[in-house]
DNA sequence: CGCCATAGGGTATACGTATACGCATAATAT
DNA sequence: ATATTATGCGTATACGTATACCCTATGGCG
């Protein structure tokens, strides 16, 4: 039963200088119950004398666990290859550290539409698990959510809940946070506000925080114009080529409520550009709270979304998932910051 | 010689399926030379139809090898938990894209200073290499690239090339570029620049950038003053603090170099504050070009760094170094862009 | 005092792939 | 025609761990 130590220890070393079997320093280093408490102590005392550390691709062939998650993020579209939504990027942070705490490893990717993400990572044994963020044409995203839900990949997703939602989701309550803008802008007397971003199904999440603005400025009794509410994807350039549509519609508006800090910074710029003064002719309101939105001039009011609390239930929702157990879906608070940008 | 195959197909399912042993689909997939083109064509097509992927686990535990790298982030010392270094976030973009370019998985951490990464990544075969991202005590990491360097870990570093580098160490030109920026200082008729920074070689990136300040300034005729220069570390409270201990110190400055874009952005809110006007009293000048650099008011003038090729560089680096090819330090340029801030 | 339950741990084996080795057959050389 | 060398592929096995199953000793119980 036994043959000598070598060059990096492997659980029969162990066993060799504990006088035990292989099995038995599986058993005590995994912390079953059947093996007594001097034998663990003796193997786990060994075990931490040889700097022996359990080899993850035998254990996760034999177990058929990796104790690895895969972060896909997804990109819009943009010929810009260095540029990462900051929002995500901060997102990034919370999840690592979520990752490290339930001692699971992440793998991250960025990812075209197109490819295979469940052979990939799945399939190939990668990862128990897959992330999904990203803003991107929702209704193309939708057939590979459904496929994946059909291959029984688990995954969780970044993104509108309120939808009806493929899979498993995690968002913020985008439609409290617009209604908190939009009470916000009527608040300082505002009545004539826009909304930057795609509303349509292609994009719940904007059309959620449309959806809220809306139905704050409807309570207030002001019925919002449709014309003044002009497409843009999450990028500044989307959001200055937006603000520029919208002055050249020379309908009055007197207040902007951004899909995101992105589109807020773009059309911050046009809007300077155009001579307007802000907040006094224009009063603006991001999304997301990038480090940014606290730069610019005026400093950007914005909504700031519960990262840290994002990134844990991320996590702990497709660990659930993965062990079996059944999750419901999860809405995370949002909170708006007044800064210069609203301040009259 | 076979079984019929079964759920998830392996090798064995195709080569059931392909009338070959095994082995030949391994050697097939693998692209080895000695087998048929013919044979290898048939595997390939059944391979495709059966949506078979190599496992990655089996796959890594014969050869020994992971086709993964490991990516470590380390943080100065912020019990902000969120905050990230958005300079090291933009290079991960073209890390995760050369990995990816090369057929390598990316596992991400950020690590406390004092674990054990050699255990973690690379004895437990978790990664083949590491590379490793940020500023820090450098004299505090000393310890550890010596002991990774004795353990014969495969790692890279980002960091300052000129010092006695341990290991392997891939950076940018900060002499070069803190020439630039004294140059351009002088050139707009500056004479008294402080340097805001450690500049000691617990920090040897800012040494390097001071190191080249001085020397531009000693080329145009003008010794540098001593007392001109403020520890701060790479986050925008302590380039506040440093400014705010540069004001105090009441000894007259018309430009000021910062170690980093955050620290810059500190020091432009305490000048802001203490009612200096940029860059008629100050000029200023930062270093890394993140993204919030052209939102400041005044804009900042900065240094850029080859962002796409510092993740390139690493990555290859990193890879002839596991393969067991020598490699030389290498060096990347890095250039001045001229902003509001030192527009005169 | 015999019986059974339990604790503790050993034996055997599977996870899926990659590679050393050997053995045919075919191609080339002598 | 025989010796020689490639070519193409099968056989056997190793990588290091985790788990199903089995066995022994001990103690409790009637």
């Amino acid at each position: 039963m036994g043959r000598p130590p070598s060059s990096k220890p492997t659980s029969f070393d162990i066993a060799y200088l504990a006088g035990v079997s292989q099995p038995t320093v599986s058993r005590a280093l995994r912390g079953s119950k059947s093996v007594s408490a001097t034998t663990r102590a003796n193997i786990e005392r060994i075990a931490r004398e040889l700097n022996y550390t359990v080899d993850k691709n035998a254990s996760s062939l034999r177990s058929q666990r990796t104790h690895t998650l895969a972060l896909l993020f997804f990109e819009d579209p943009t010929p810009d290859e260095s540029m990462i939504n900051p929002f995500f990027l901060s997102m990034l942070g919370s999840i690592t550290r979520q990752c490290a705490l339930k001692g699971y490893d992440l793998l991250i990717s960025f990812q075209e539409m197109q490819n295979d993400w469940h052979v990939t990572y799945q399939d190939s044994h990668r990862s128990d698990g897959i992330i999904l963020l990203g803003y991107g044409d929702y209704q193309l995203y939708r057939a590979k959510l459904e496929h994946l839900v059909e291959m029984d990949t688990k995954f969780v997703r970044w993104g509108s809940v309120s939808e009806d939602s493929i899979g498993l989701t995690v968002g913020s309550d985008n439609i409290g946070a617009g209604e908190q803008a939009g009470a916000h802008l009527v608040e300082i007397g505002r009545r004539r506000v826009a909304f930057l971003g795609d509303a349509s199904d292609h994009a719940p999440e904007f059309q959620d925080r449309y959806t809220g603005l809306c139905r704050a400025m409807r309570a207030a009794g002001i019925e919002p114009d449709p014309a003044l509410q002009a497409d843009a994807i999450s990028s500044e350039e989307s959001g200055y080529a937006a603000a520029t549509r919208l002055l050249a519609g020379r309908r009055h508006f007197d207040a902007v409520f951004a899909g995101s800090d992105l589109i807020a910074i773009g059309a911050m710029r046009a809007f300077a550009e155009a001579g307007l003064s802000m907040p006094r002719d224009v009063a603006i309101i991001g999304f997301d709270d990038i480090p940014a939105a606290s730069l610019t001039s005026p400093t950007l009011t914005t909504v700031m979304q519960d990262m840290k609390g994002a990134g844990e239930m991320l996590v702990d929702a497709l660990l659930r998932r993965i062990d079996g157990r059944d999750v419901e879906r999860t809405v995370l608070p949002a909170r708006l910051i007044k800064r210069k940008s609203t301040a009259v």
